[in-house]
DNA sequence: CGATATCCCATTGACGCCCATCATATCCCA
DNA sequence: TGGGATATGATGGGCGTCAATGGGATATCG
C-alpha cells in the first residue's frame, strides 16, 4: 500500500539516526525510495515527513500562483526554506536534525504516525495525546465521518 | 531533487568566496551546473540566485506580457539589467560581488534560503526574520495554504 | 604589471556506507 | 502443533568519503 498508515515507536541512536518503519519505506514512491523530506508542522509541535513526489506536487501548485505576487514569496519562503531533505541509509535510517528535535521536543525516542499521504514524527507521549484529541473531535462529528467511511450516499 | 530547499549558513573567506551548498549545486540543471545568476531582490534586502534555465523561463513569462506596456518595460529593465551571471569554481564556490554584499548587508557569513525554483542569499539574521514574517502572513491565508498543501479541493 | 579570479592541494569534521548483532516474526516439516 | 530454521527489522559502531573551508600558486585581464 502506498499510504503511510499505523503508528510505530523507534529509538534514536547515539549518532542521531532513526529507522523509518519498514512499511513506511515501502510506501515511498519507487523512484525516490531513499529520500524523505522533513518539515515543521504548521499546526502542531510535530515534524512532518513527505515523499519527494509529494513535494514536487506542492511545488507545481505554488508555481501556478502569480509569479510576482507577495503570496508567491510567502509560500516559497515558509515552505521550501524550512524543508530538510534527508536520505535513508541501506538500513532505512535517517538523521533527525537537532533543530527539528528541539522543535518537536524529541529526545531519544520518536513516534511515527501515519497520516495517509504523509506522516508525522513526534515525541511518543505527544503521539498518544494527538490521537486522543483527534478521536474526540471526530466523535463530535460523526455525521461527516459516516459519509467518508460509507460513501457519499451515507 | 531539482528544487532549492532548506536553509544553510556558509562563511565568506578572505578572497570573497562562498560555497554554494552541495544540495543546491545538485539542484542546478545538468547543462548549467557551473553557472548561477545573481540579482537583487525586488522585495527585500536580499540577493536572489537563479539557474540559467529559470532565467530563461522568466524571460518567456515576461515576453508574454504586452510588449508596449509599462509593465513590460519595468520588468525587462529592473530584472534583466541587474542580473550578474557568476560561475562556480571546482569546489562549488563563487565570488559574491561587493555591490551585492552591500545591498544585502552581508559581511562574512551568509544564509542560503531555498525557495523552490530559486534561492535567496541574505545576512543570516535577516534570514530568520524573513522566515518568521512569511510564516505569520501565511497563517492569515489558510484557504490558499490548504489548496497548496493538500490539492485543488481546498 | 597589478589586481582579480581560477586552479590545485590540504585540513577537518560530519555523514554515508558497510558489516555485525539481536530480537521478532514467519515458515516449514515432522 | 511444537520447535528449529530462516528472513527481516531495528539497532550499534568502525571507517572511508565528501562538503566546507583555508591558502599558495598560477592564469587572465585591463
Amino acid at each position: 500500500m502506498d499510504l503511510f498508515v499505523s503508528t510505530f515507536n523507534n529509538k534514536i541512536d547515539k549518532k542521531g539516526r532513526v529507522s523509518l518503519p519498514s512499511i513506511f519505506r515501502f510506501a515511498l514512491p519507487k523512484d525516490y525510495k531513499n529520500e524523505i523530506i522533513l518539515t515543521k508542522s504548521l499546526r502542531n509541535k510535530a515534524i512532518e515527513g513527505l515523499s519527494v513526489l509529494r513535494v514536487k506536487e506542492i511545488a507545481a501548485r505554488i508555481n501556478d500562483l502569480d509569479f510576482f505576487s507577495d503570496e508567491h514569496d510567502d509560500f516559497t519562503t515558509s515552505i521550501f526554506s524550512e524543508m530538510l531533505p534527508t536520505h535513508l541509509d541501506k538500513e532505512g535510517r535517517f538523521l533527525l536534525p537537532e533543530k527539528l528535535k528541539d522543535f518537536a521536543n524529541i529526545k531519544d525516542e520518536v513516534a511515527f504516525i501515519g497520516q495517509g499521504y504523509f506522516f508525522q514524527i513526534t515525541n511518543p507521549k505527544v503521539a498518544i495525546d494527538l490521537q486522543n484529541k483527534s478521536r474526540t473531535r471526530l466523535n463530535l462529528n460523526k455525521k461527516t465521518l459516516g459519509k467518508i467511511l460509507r460513501g457519499s450516499n451515507g
